[in-house]
DNA sequence: GCTTGCGCCTGAATGC
DNA sequence: TGCATTCAGGCGCAAG
């Protein structure tokens, strides 16, 4: 699935092929990908048609494209999303949820399996959509402020992991990074936040940071020009997960087999040794 | 106000 | 073999 490193390497490839198109044509294959978007599709259409894309931009998860009307097409990949600029002339993919056309042969086209994604127009939303004013900045943007998160995990009655999985705190931190980051700082996911040290807090962040910043070091590699690609499952990042899914293996670090917790209706996957389970756990 | 849990969705993997 | 169930996940929303 995507995480925020894909999500990056998308922008940047909306930035190089879409940015400064106009869109003369858009199609709405599949509703429920335009769900949020309340007045209908047939608004949606009429919104987006005729205009032109002067940027592309991103918070956590959440992809923008500010429209020379001072509106902005607001996107979200969900679990399976994929933006792919493709020639009209190539087959539609599976999925194909919402297509645009872009002249001169370009068309931009959502792909969408599991539906989880989705777009809508905000008004007036070009520098930063009302819809998504409550996502917090995340860790890979200059601005994001290490006292204030920390501050804020400490007033927090919860586990860590939750708070990292929350988006109004520090934003895209998804369950794979969760785990990867809380092994790298050592931390239990059930430690409770109001009992964090500082440093543990800023641990955290830097192991976050790092492992996103690595994620996308070799994302940006991989990028091919008529092709935004970002879909995680199709290997475009080689990975190396050190806790996330290594259940049974042992950890490069102790050698202690990773083990597989149940957790939020998903798992968390941490090293026995390594991340110590807390006596007050949350 | 804060925290927790559900439901959305598809298809691969697993179970009987 | 074939059908049914489980699992994966981010996010908005409702309930506690």
């Amino acid at each position: 699935m995507p995480e925020l490193p894909e999500v990056e390497v998308v922008r940047l490839g909306l930035v190089d092929y879409v940015v400064g198109r106009t869109i003369v044509d858009a199609v709405v294959h599949d509703i429920r990908s335009v769900r949020r978007h309340l007045a209908g599709p047939h608004d949606f259409l009429a919104q987006v048609i005729g205009s032109t894309v002067v940027g592309a931009r991103r918070r956590g998860k959440y992809l923008w494209l500010p429209l020379d009307s001072g509106d902005a097409i607001v996107v979200h990949l969900g679990m399976s999303g994929q933006m792919l600029v493709q020639a009209p002339s190539v087959a539609a993919p599976k999925h194909l949820r919402i297509s645009f056309a872009l002249g001169d042969g370009v068309e931009l086209r959502f792909v969408d399996q599991r539906i989880f994604g989705g777009m809508f127009v905000s008004p007036a939303g070009a520098e930063l959509p009302a819809e998504i004013a409550h996502i917090a900045r995340d860790p890979l943007d200059p601005a994001f402020d290490r006292d204030d998160f920390a501050s804020r995990i400490k007033r927090r009655k919860t586990g860590i992991k939750r708070a990292l999985l929350d988006q109004t705190l520090i934003s895209g931190v998804g369950n794979i990074y969760a785990d990867e980051s809380l092994w790298r700082s050592k931390l239990h996911f059930a430690r409770p936040t109001e009992k964090l040290r500082r440093v543990e807090i800023d641990r955290v962040v830097v192991a976050a940071t790092d492992v996103m910043t690595e994620a996308l070091a070799q994302g940006g590699t991989s990028f091919d020009a008529l092709y935004v690609n970002v879909n995680g499952q199709s290997g475009c990042f080689d990975r190396s997960l050190d806790a996330y899914g290594q259940e049974g293996l042992p950890c490069v670090r102790c050698g202690t087999l990773i083990r597989r917790d149940p957790f939020m209706n998903r798992s968390s996957y941490s090293c026995p040794v390594c991340q110590p389970r807390p006596r007050h756990p949350r």
